[in-house]
DNA sequence: CTGTATCCACGTCGATACTG
DNA sequence: CAGTATCGACGTGGATACAG
């Protein structure tokens, strides 16, 4: 794994790499919108988001607060109340997500149609040679 | 996996969660980086990344191949030649890629920053509590 | 309430060998 | 040259149970 063979700063690559990552996650991005209205408690994002699990989304958390994005404040009360919200660093990475985002929403006919023509062909080719499967 | 759940439209959040699910792949967006520069071969691609398989490349190329973004042309000559290209629309998606990735290089050392304290406190915690790891 | 720990199913990826 | 097929290792995510 030598990381020589990329273009330009190796450095820039693999932070684009981990960048690239972080945004394809299952969660992050859609923790990151919530946060992004304002703060919210472990209960209320795990509510908001529904299909999570409590693990994925501790670690989804964990996550973030690594990276800087979100802060962890911990109210030391009982029962326990731990804040979570956006970083200044957090809100920066929203613009280019949300630029993604809408670049998604609107191609997403377009890429729709794509692969409804690709699959089609591709059923095609395999009836062609006689293996319709499914 | 009731999908009613995400807030908006939702076959808006399905497109996101798509694209999103794309751009953090590990292949794609380096190959639709450098089919931005101009069409490539098959084997132009894979001394190019370099660090993938024959398997990953085929897979990613029938990904982005499938969703509309890279053209295949077939040259039936002998030997074989496959010339892959960007389609309009994914030509359209390096603008918000490029985005994201100029963000990460902007923040690379903030985040860099953040996970050394993160870590440091992390390892701290563990050694007070006398299980020193690693 | 806010986690942590454990187990397991699943998908993804790489290595290798083979084909037209 | 440009793939396809197969296999095994690995990481990721969900369910569940338990703890502070």
């Amino acid at each position: 794994m030598s990381p020589r063979h990329i273009r330009h700063t190796e450095s820039g690559c693999l932070a684009a790499r981990e960048v690239l990552k972080l945004v394809g996650d299952k969660w992050s991005v859609l923790v990151v919108s919530l946060l992004g209205e304002g703060p919210l408690r472990f209960t209320e994002l795990k509510r908001s988001i529904e299909g999570i699990s409590q693990r994925m989304l501790t670690l989804t958390l964990r996550g973030l607060e690594r990276d800087g994005l979100v802060t962890r404040t911990v109210f030391p009360t009982i029962p326990p109340r731990v804040d979570y919200a956006l970083t200044p660093l957090g809100q920066t990475l929203q613009e280019p997500v949300r630029a993604l985002s809408a670049w998604a929403e609107t191609h997403r006919e377009e890429i729709q149609a794509a692969r409804d023509r690709f699959d089609g062909k591709d059923a095609k080719k395999r009836t062609a040679r006689g293996a319709a499967r499914q």
